[in-house]
RNA sequence: GCCAAUGUAGCUCAGUCUGGCUAGAGCAUUCGACUUGUAAUCGAAAGGUCGUGGGUUCAGAUCCCAUCAUUGGCUCCA
């Protein structure tokens, strides 16, 4: 069976006569026409069967749910081939197909007429394909039973080679069946293992973190743009610049050469053809002087695109390139958008690694796994607070369980493990950390993969030491994760600091403001000044609230904006050396001499990055932001 | 994208079921008084196309339809 498909906007058909003695009966001659639809034309071959109609309308089911369009319909269309089979058997399994195609509006033109047609087919990358179906062998069906017998059988055999085997891998590198786990002593792994293996959980609560956003004036919806693309205000912008540079710093120190790539691409190059082939992705598109080009949803094109010019030894490698794109887009469905978790437009650290073999690909995922752990302990993310999955082929696993046992130790706690009997992916290995949030939602952070297939596809090449020329193992590695998913993280935390009955907090690196001065009276606000110069000369965000509040309410208000130190300036610190520090972590007063608060307070952010205020330092100069 | 819920002042919410006085409150804002010792000083003013568009009605925040956004579930997450 051989198939045009074509993702229209619309198509008009108008009978037009009989071809054939056995054409269909009972046609009307009317113009039909049909909009928002998937086409398919379909030409029936000798050889085909029962079995080849279900294996095409599940491809033709599959893809339909990938461009998200539900109507389709069946145009017999025999000038596909030039091995016809018999009017009768194509009838049959035309009618079948259509039978088959629960859950799409499907209609079929008239079998047998000549017909004029007018086809407007939509520009993007995933609009036209065409399949060949023939036969093939009895691929015996995997042991995994299915849960759900409804499911139409044959949908589910043509994605047998994504089954997924579920284990838990114990810090001893045994693998226990997910099933067979006891997980007594591990809830949140027991979430994500449930989570990632499809179970229904049901919340029926905003998640918190959208509310703190708001609230501590870091981001916002943004109306006018497209869902899932945020504002950030000064207070957030000020915060995902510090991690951004943070991150950055890391990943130069370990060895990554930052680069920057173009944000679209034109999806007719060659490259991003055979891409798109293997990973359909929703993506933004936008036409430009005849250019169907699209908004990149990570750096993989630019880089690889990049390393494809380097002239590679065998000496350079492993070679590592970093970029952190603001923004990778991906045009996730409407309905899967949460507030910082799952967004549009997102920064995304991403670091490429390319090595010589795997044994070098394997050395260096320990360096990155590290690296990652650290990033996100600095960031303020503990150990505690995610579990770690590992996905591979059952072909990798066999042939490197040693480096797969050793991340698992290297974690110190069981992991969530997704073996596949064939690579599906253009990866054998990825692992990630993913957070738990208060509601018991998984979100991966840190990742990273080894990708065996896009060296040779983007035609990056080295030459070993034989002289002989080949593709290198790329690694794919996001030591953080997004960085609007770092932040969705600690205001998560936070969330639960406060159910806790305890005081949510920033680290003190990020936050907005570090210190506030508060004078007693207007008389001490000159003191204040010269006293917040000093401090902010030091590289510490600082501020003054001298507003015409009572002391009262403008305590209130900075323990409310989570500022760990405040400093009130009266008659008593107005003729003496030290200060009065509020220290908000520890909920207590302390009088403090000037250097001795200064050495306190760097002790606790050396090696992260610093910068100054991101609002007026007199808070009467500030707007209030109440969103 | 599908199903459901929600949408009233800058923010948080009452009022909607059962249509009917000038749509209310707290916080924030502005003005005035107070000049403060570690989580909310007092008073006044200003602030609203009730998400948007249509419909039913003498009359719509309230009932009906459509649409947009958010949230939850499903699906998805290279």
């Amino acid at each position: 069976m051989r198939i045009l498909q074509l993702h229209c906007d619309s198509i008009e058909y108008t009978p037009k006569k009989k071809e054939i003695k056995s054409a269909e009966e009972n046609v009307s001659t009317e113009t039909t026409r049909l909009e928002e639809l998937v086409v398919a034309f379909v030409a029936v071959e000798k050889d085909d069967d029962s079995s080849i109609a279900q294996d095409a309308i599940s491809q033709i089911k599959n893809s339909m749910e990938k461009i998200g369009c539900k109507k389709l319909l069946l145009y017999p269309y025999a000038h596909l081939s030039s091995n016809l089979a018999p009017p009768s058997l194509a009838m049959s399994l035309l009618k079948e197909m259509e039978s088959l195609a629960s859950g799409l509006d499907v209609s079929h033109s008239p079998f047998g007429w000549t017909k004029s047609y007018k086809v407007h087919v939509k520009g993007h990358p995933l609009a036209e394909s065409s399949k060949v179906i023939t036969k093939k062998e009895n691929i015996p069906s995997d042991e995994t039973e299915s849960t759900d017998e409804e499911l139409t059988s044959e949908a589910l055999k043509s994605e047998s080679k994504i089954k997924s085997f579920w284990y838990i891998m114990s810090t001893d590198g045994t693998m226990t069946p997910m099933s067979e786990f006891n997980f007594s002593n591990h809830e949140k792994l027991e979430i994500l293992s449930k989570y990632e293996s499809a179970k229904k959980r049901s919340v029926d609560e905003p998640p918190p973190h959208v509310a703190l956003m708001k609230k501590m004036a870091i981001a916002d919806y943004e109306p006018a743009s497209d869902a899932g693309n945020m504002r950030f205000f000064p207070n957030g912008r000020l915060i995902k610049s510090l991690i951004e540079q943070y991150v950055t710093s890391r990943v130069k120190e370990y060895g990554g050469y930052e680069v920057e790539t173009p944000i679209m691409y034109d999806s007719h190059h060659p490259s991003m053809v055979s891409y798109f082939n293997r990973f359909p992705a929703r993506q933004y598109n936008i036409d430009s002087e005849g250019k169907k080009l699209f908004l990149r949803f990570a750096a993989c094109f630019g880089q690889f695109l990049m390393a494809n010019d380097f002239q590679l030894s065998y000496k350079n490698l492993p070679y590592r390139l970093y970029e952190l794109t603001r923004y990778s887009f991906r045009r996730e469905q409407s309905g899967e958008l949460v507030g910082l978790r799952r967004l549009r437009a997102f920064t995304m650290p991403d670091c490429h690694a390319f090595c010589k073999d795997l044994e070098q690909s394997i050395e260096e995922i320990k360096i990155r796994f590290d690296l990652s752990q650290s990033v996100l302990k600095d960031l303020g993310i503990e150990e505690s607070d995610y579990e770690m999955a590992i996905r591979f082929t059952e072909e990798f696993y066999n042939e490197n369980k040693k480096p797969i046992q050793e991340l698992v130790k290297k974690l110190g706690k069981p992991v969530l493990i997704e073996m596949w009997k064939e690579r599906f992916f253009y990866f054998v290995l990825k692992w990630e950390f993913n957070f738990i949030d208060n509601l018991g939602k998984a979100s991966a952070l840190s990742t990273d993969q080894i990708d065996v297939e896009n060296g040779s596809r983007y035609g990056i090449e080295f030459v070993d030491e034989n002289n002989v020329k080949k593709n290198p193992i790329i690694l794919h590695n996001s030591p953080s994760g997004a960085i609007e998913r770092i932040i969705f993280v600690l205001l998560e935390k936070a969330a639960f600091d406060i159910k806790q009955g305890r005081k949510p907090q920033f680290p003190l690196w990020l936050s907005p403001t570090q210190v506030r001065i508060v004078p007693l009276k207007d008389e001490f606000f000159d003191i204040c000044n010269s006293l917040a110069n000093k401090i902010s000369s030091h590289n510490i965000r600082v501020d003054i609230d001298d507003r015409n509040e009572s002391i009262g309410k403008r305590i209130r208000d900075a323990e409310k904006e989570w500022i760990r130190y405040i400093i009130v300036i009266g008659e008593k610190e107005a003729n003496s050396d030290n200060l009065s520090i509020r220290d908000r972590q520890a909920g207590n007063v302390r009088e403090l001499s000037f250097d001795d608060f200064i050495k306190e307070f760097e002790e606790q952010t050396t090696g992260k990055p610093q910068t100054g205020l991101n609002m007026p330092r007199l808070l009467s100069r500030r707007p209030q932001l109440m969103v």
